[in-house]
DNA sequence: CCATTACCGAACACGTTGTTCAATAAATAT
DNA sequence: ATATTTATTGAACAACGTGTTCGGTAATGG
């Protein structure tokens, strides 16, 4: 990709996210987008098809990193999925947040952070989906188990939710810690 | 207020409800909305400021039908919230729920049913926030009480959205043992 | 019957969107 | 170094949605 281009979306990406920690999506205007951006009218529209397309993509980009982390190889060749314990994976996510890459702990604790835990949960629930038969836990034989998935992930979201809106004040092992007691998989 | 003026309040409620089980709030526009319920345009602004507003009062009727009625006298003068068991609060919702008073399962089991869940969610807060105090577990002496009451609300919710997007196969009871055994208030 | 209230519908100003185009400048290939 | 390709620009444009206004009409309730 051509520098410029490079440059442009870097610009369009940057002024974005800072409008989205400021208002709603919804409330943001394409042209407040480049005017903060400081591009032409054209050049949005050339990289970008509309609004919601640099969203997908900001999205793309933001979690995309995070969960590719968790698969990749980390100590030679041993997957993170391979742990017998679910903890782990679960603390690497938290740490992963604490670390605010891409500032995106902006987007996830703006008001209106309602998109990106959405997108947050999308992923959560491939990752839960694939580890669900490592977890040791008598509700698997009770409960369905789509049913338990989903609420893994939802837990999850909503124990990040609850820790950022809370000023994450708890350290990524303590609020794994709240999180394993939620969903209790003992 | 004037049986023109209710009549009118019905039909714009009622093709509004109709767009939004098949298209997201964003994407309707008022146009559709006063042709779907064949008034005229400055009639629609006269009974509502903004589609916003709208929105708000259409939540505001569906919700707090279902929630004052937990927290009016049933039998006698006992109020629900006397119960001991936080069990027969949640049945009697989803029982509610089933009943689908108002076409509420329509909007909460359509694409777009963010909006509503977190309406859901916000007068649920308030409902666990007032019975936990009565919930015998010992969670509340293991997580930080803003934590569990975010988590039951949610694990609620959750259950409520798995439930529909699944068919409401699942009775009542069934469902409610599902989302005890989730939050495992033992 | 009469005063009040709601509805109508057309027109209006305003803002946003997404496109077009010719001119200009930067990057890349030869 | 030169030529070719590609990205950017800025202005202008039509199309659409919003929320308001206003004079005229009809239903309502006392």
């Amino acid at each position: 990709m051509d520098r410029r281009a490079r440059k442009t979306r870097e610009a369009i990406f940057n002024s974005f996210t800072e409008l989205l920690s400021k208002k709603s999506f919804d409330s943001i205007t394409v042209s407040e987008i480049i005017d903060a951006a400081d591009i032409g009218r054209a050049t949005f529209y050339a990289h970008f098809e509309t609004k919601d397309f640099l969203l997908k993509e900001l999205c793309h980009e933001l979690f995309c990193h995070i969960f590719d982390s968790l698969s990749e190889d980390k100590n030679g060749h041993r997957h993170i999925f391979d742990c017998d314990e679910p903890a782990p994976v679960f603390l690497h996510l938290f740490r992963h947040l604490q670390k605010n890459d891409n500032n995106i702990l902006k987007l996830l604790s703006c008001e209106n952070n309602d998109l990106f835990l959405r997108y947050f949960k999308e992923n959560l629930l491939i990752l839960v989906k694939n580890q669900i038969s490592l977890f040791d836990t008598k509700k698997r034989e009770l409960l369905p188990e789509s049913f338990l998935i989903n609420h893994i992930a939802s837990t999850f979201v909503e124990t990040v939710r609850w820790w950022i809106s809370n000023g994450r004040k708890e350290s990524p092992e303590q609020i794994t810690d709240y999180f394993l007691l939620a969903i209790q998989l003992d």
